[in-house]
DNA sequence: CGCATAACCGTATCGCCGTATGGTTTTGGC
DNA sequence: GCCAAAACCATACGGCGATACGGTTATGCG
C-alpha cells in the first residue's frame, strides 16, 4: 500500500536523542530542532511523529523512568534465579539508583530535569509520582515477602520501611551526584552511602532467610 | 546630589516577585516582562537593578537559600534560649525543611525549580551545593555538640550521621511534596514522616543531656 | 507497471524572549 | 531655584522557538 517505517523504532530513536540532549546540555537545549539534528532527522520528521513538543517530551520522560524499572526489576529477577538473600537482592536494586557512574549520572540529570519540569505540567508530575510509587511498592513487596521466609519481624509496616528507605536513597543520590568526591569521615562519599543504606535495610531485615519465595 | 532609592529594597522586591511567578507558574513564567509586572514596574527598572536575567536569578535563587538558612538557624538560637535538647531542636529544624504548608510548599518549589535548572547553569549548581552543605554542616555541628553534653555516643562519626540524616529529610520532603495526601499504613505521610526522622534522630542521639552548650 | 499513501523534508510564519537605547521624571545638594 | 545625576519608563530590535504547510520521495500492493 505505502511505505512503511517501525513507527515504535522511530519514536525510542527520537526519544534517545532527547536523553542525549538533556543529560549533556539541559532541557531547555531539547528544543525540536535540535532533537532532530541530535537525531540525524529532519525537523518534519519529529513532527510526523510526534503531535507537539509536550507530547515528545512526555514520550522521552516515560521511557527514562521505564528504563530504570526495568534495571531494577532486572536485579530482581537475577536475584531470583541466584537464590540470594531479599536483603541482597534489594541492596543491589537501590544501588542501581546512585549516580555513581556516567551512565547513570546521564540518567539521573535526565530524570531530575524532567522531575523540575514537573512543578510547571500536571502530566510530568504524575510521571514522576507513578514512577517513585513504583518503586516505593517493589520495595513494599520485598519488605513483605522478607516476613514469609523471616528476613522480616512481622510487625512491621512494610509502607513505612518503603518509604523510609526510598527517600534515603533518593537524598544519598542527590548529594551523591552534587558532589561525587566529597569524603565523609575518611570514607569516600559513595562507600558511606553503601554504609548507610546497607545499615538502613539490615535494621529492615533483621532475621535469617530460612525459607526463599520470590 | 540625584534621586535615591534604596538599592538593596528594590533588589529584594524584584526577587520576590521571581519567588511568587515560580512557585506558582515555574521558572519558565520568570521571563523579565513577567517578572516586572508582578513586581509592579517596568522592565526597564527591572534592567536597572540587575544586569542580566541571569543575575536576577541567581540573586533570587540566593534569596531563597538564605530564607531557609535563616529559618533554621532562628530555630535552633530558639531551642538554645529555651534551653531544650539538642535533639529536639534538631528535630524541629528539620521540620522547617518539609514542605507541610503553603509557605513552605512554595519554598519547596521555588527550591527545586532552580535546582532542575542547575543541571544546566554551574552558578546555580554551586548555590545548591553550598545551601546543602550549609545544613549539613548545621546539623554535624550538632551532633559534635551533643557528644559534649552526653546525647551522642563519643564515637559516632557526625558527618556520617549528618549525611545520613540530610538524605532522609531530603527524600521525605520530596515526597511529602509528591504525594501530600498519601497515607502509610494507618497514618498520614506527614505524621509517618515525623516518626520516621525522630526514629533516625534517636538513633543518633542515644543518650540524655547531663550538661547543656550551645 | 503504476499509483495511492505513508515517510520524509524545507521553509514560512508568528509570537515571545532578552536586551539595547533614548528618552522623561524626580530630587538632593549647592 | 537650578541642575546633575539617578530613578524610572516605553519601545524598538534581533533572534529563536514551536508549529503549519506544501511539496517530494519511496514503496507495498493491485
Amino acid at each position: 500500500m505505502a511505505r512503511t517505517a517501525d513507527h515504535d523504532l522511530r519514536r525510542r530513536q527520537i526519544a534517545a536523542a532527547v536523553h542525549r540532549l538533556v543529560a549533556t546540555e539541559g532541557l531547555d537545549a531539547a528544543t525540536v530542532a535540535g532533537v532532530a539534528r541530535e537525531a540525524g532527522y529532519s525537523v518534519g520528521l519529529v513532527q510526523h511523529y510526534f503531535r507537539s513538543k509536550d507530547e515528545l517530551l512526555l514520550f522521552a520522560y516515560n521511557q527514562v523512568t521505564k528504563a530504570i524499572h526495568d534495571r531494577v526489576a532486572a536485579r530482581i529477577a537475577d536475584g531470583v534465579v541466584r537464590k540470594r538473600t531479599i536483603s541482597a537482592v534489594v541492596f543491589d536494586s537501590l544501588l542501581e539508583l546512585l549516580p555513581i557512574d556516567d551512565e547513570r549520572r546521564g540518567e539521573f540529570r535526565v530524570s531530575r530535569a524532567f522531575l523540575g519540569r514537573s512543578l510547571e505540567n500536571d502530566t510530568l508530575a504524575e510521571v514522576a509520582r507513578t514512577a517513585a510509587a513504583d518503586i516505593r511498592g517493589q520495595l513494599a513487596v520485598a519488605v513483605h515477602n522478607g516476613k514469609e521466609c523471616g528476613e522480616v519481624e512481622p510487625h512491621l509496616d512494610p509502607d513505612l520501611a518503603a518509604t523510609r528507605v526510598t527517600a534515603l536513597v533518593d537524598g544519598l543520590a542527590e548529594q551523591l551526584y552534587q558532589d561525587p568526591a566529597r569524603a565523609v569521615g575518611r570514607r569516600t562519599l559513595r562507600a558511606a552511602a553503601e554504609e548507610i543504606i546497607r545499615a538502613c535495610l539490615d535494621s529492615v531485615f533483621t532475621g535469617e532467610c530460612r525459607q526463599y519465595r520470590s
